[in-house]
DNA sequence: CTGAAAGCGCTTACAG
DNA sequence: CTGAAAGCGCTTACAG
């Protein structure tokens, strides 16, 4: 690989005045320009980022940190990253998705190490490790998600809470009144849980409370059969309930699946609809289910333009962004039956 | 962020023997190596990466190239991804997933930028510009798929040929003799088409003409959305067919969905087997489809297996590994009907 | 076993 | 407008 100093061999200048004219930092001469150039081309060179990043600190690499070893991916969590690489490229920075459990110890490790030069953070739990240790460095972040206290902390999320308490007036309008939510189980206890899940159960405890509801709260795992088997045990031990939240994107079909194999029909028997999901996923089950689509690619893109807004020191706000899932009509909503079945 | 020089000055010794505590690349005394240590701990000093990998020309972090903001993520390639990464952590590697188009250039950058020390591509096309640019590079690199000429490039992928067959056989075991195949299109025919739909297309045009069957191609998009409308599609333009292979991952529910939105009964009135899928997938739908499941996980640790032997100099063979898809039997797969509805 | 020094490929004050 | 030189944080022959 040729280096930039080969470069100002041959084109008889100094290797700073390459460095200036690849950089636009000052200004060079149009002859001087094009010698530089034309030695470029001549020896087909590249800046080496390393060398470049040594000197000025910067990369412009922004890793989308992601327990992934943890967590299997879902759709959802696939547009959140496509989303913000999108933007990151749109706006001169590489994102890459940097696969890393929530540990405190392995994201300082990695942001000392200079290979990045910010971090978003996904599948945020409530007392988040990472989170601590950031905010104690000097490492730009942001959050998609959010942890308990967000004090100082610049994040964007979804809005569990009004999307939840719709949901449920959506019942309510439709006649329901015993309600299930089925999630993804609340994650390492020790860290508080999961942000979503411990956001929506508590959420849905009160509202359900509020309105008179009954109200029970389901888990299973992350997978089609984890909804098959979800879609049992709801048959087994919730025969009074008409209504269900599905907070649980891969189980979705599954749960739907299960459901018309135990001889229900949606929605006469029982109506289902998604929350926090997306249409893709909802529309492998049939029928269709109604969704409470997550705003992945909206928030994708806001939490990387919150990092560079601070990389880039056009902002010095904090952002804190709550926005709502949209709803979608399917065919697994209707009004509650007089007597189930 | 306290350097390697800190440590030196509060341990009382040069820089040089900080260094060889470090990485362990010379004797050092016990006394020294305490003091030395103790120092570390006092300032919480890490090693930067950066200036490490410019002496060292060593980043330790592997690119999995992924054209992620064109092609949209299947489960199964999450399943590649979370696997060599699993494997690149056990190595003593990072392994990222970094979104990049299928272009030499865009690789070249990278590749030139030292920040990555080795490669390994996926969603490969028949004739991939990113494959030459590579082979004419120093970088080492590994394929999961392959080019149309493998000569001298190491890869691992699947042996769609042979599963094809077999899935063929199947289906004549069956009874059936009116097949199509549905795949989700050819991608780029100036790349010469993505590898895996050019080899499957190829294989059950040939196994369908030896065996005297008839064998129709359709090609949809990768949605649940995009296989409903293959369903239409397939109801009104092949009503005496009675076995489709479906190989387009995400595609599979809504086709199942959209089959039996129109009348049909599986497998009473069509057998459907999905290729190359996952067990996650296909049990989303109702039935559950029969499928050929992508050995993905081996797959992946392969991939990232035959990049760091190259790296860390433990092999000069040149791998070259297929493997066939393992059967999984579901409700989708039946003997064919005799008049079709 | 330990250290002084050159070097990895860049950037950037400073001087002219 | 151009250049010589210091410096970014490490590693590693070379010398002792």
């Amino acid at each position: 690989m040729a280096t930039m100093q080969d470069v100002a061999n041959l084109a008889n200048v100094s290797l700073a005045t390459v460095s200036f004219t690849i950089n636009n930092s000052k200004p060079v001469s149009p002859k001087t320009r094009a010698k530089v150039e034309a030695a470029m081309k001549d020896l087909g060179y590249r800046r080496n980022a390393v060398g470049s990043a040594l000197a000025r600190g910067r990369t412009h690499v922004l890793a989308l940190l992601y327990p992934a070893l943890q967590h299997r991916f879902s759709p959802t969590s696939v547009r959140f990253f496509t989303s913000a690489a999108d933007q990151a490229r749109l706006r001169g920075y590489n994102l890459v998705l940097w696969p890393m459990s929530n540990d405190a110890e392995a994201v300082s490790e990695l942001t000392s190490s200079g290979l990045v030069d910010g971090v978003v953070l996904m599948e945020v739990q409530l007392d988040d490790p990472r989170v601590a240790e950031l905010s104690g460095s000097t490492v730009p972040f942001a959050l998609i998600g959010r942890t308990r206290d967000t004090a100082g902390i610049p994040f964007v999320d979804v809005d569990f809470e009004s999307t939840v308490e719709k949901a449920i007036d959506r019942f309510i309008q439709l006649g329901h009144t015993d309600l299930v939510l089925v999630d993804g189980g609340i994650g390492n206890q020790l860290l508080g849980g999961y942000g979503p899940v411990a956001r929506t159960r508590k959420v849905f405890g009160e509202v359900t409370a509020q309105r008179g509801l009954s109200g029970a709260i389901m888990s299973g795992v992350h997978s089609s059969a984890g909804g098959r088997e979800l879609a049992k045990e709801f048959v087994a031990s919730h025969p009074e309930t008409t209504g269900v939240l599905m907070m649980n994107e891969q189980a979705g079909p599954g749960f739907v699946a299960g459901l018309q194999q135990a001889g229900y029909r949606l929605p006469q028997d029982v109506s289902v609809v998604a929350i926090a999901s997306s249409l893709d996923i909802v529309s492998m089950s049939e029928p269709e289910m109604a969704v409470y689509i997550s705003p992945a690619d909206e928030l994708g893109r806001l939490g990387v333009d919150t990092l560079i807004d601070r990389l880039d020191k056009l902002s010095d706000t904090l952002p804190q962004l709550l926005i709502e899932c949209s709803y979608s009509s399917g065919a697994t909503m209707g009004t509650a039956p007089k007597r189930k079945k």
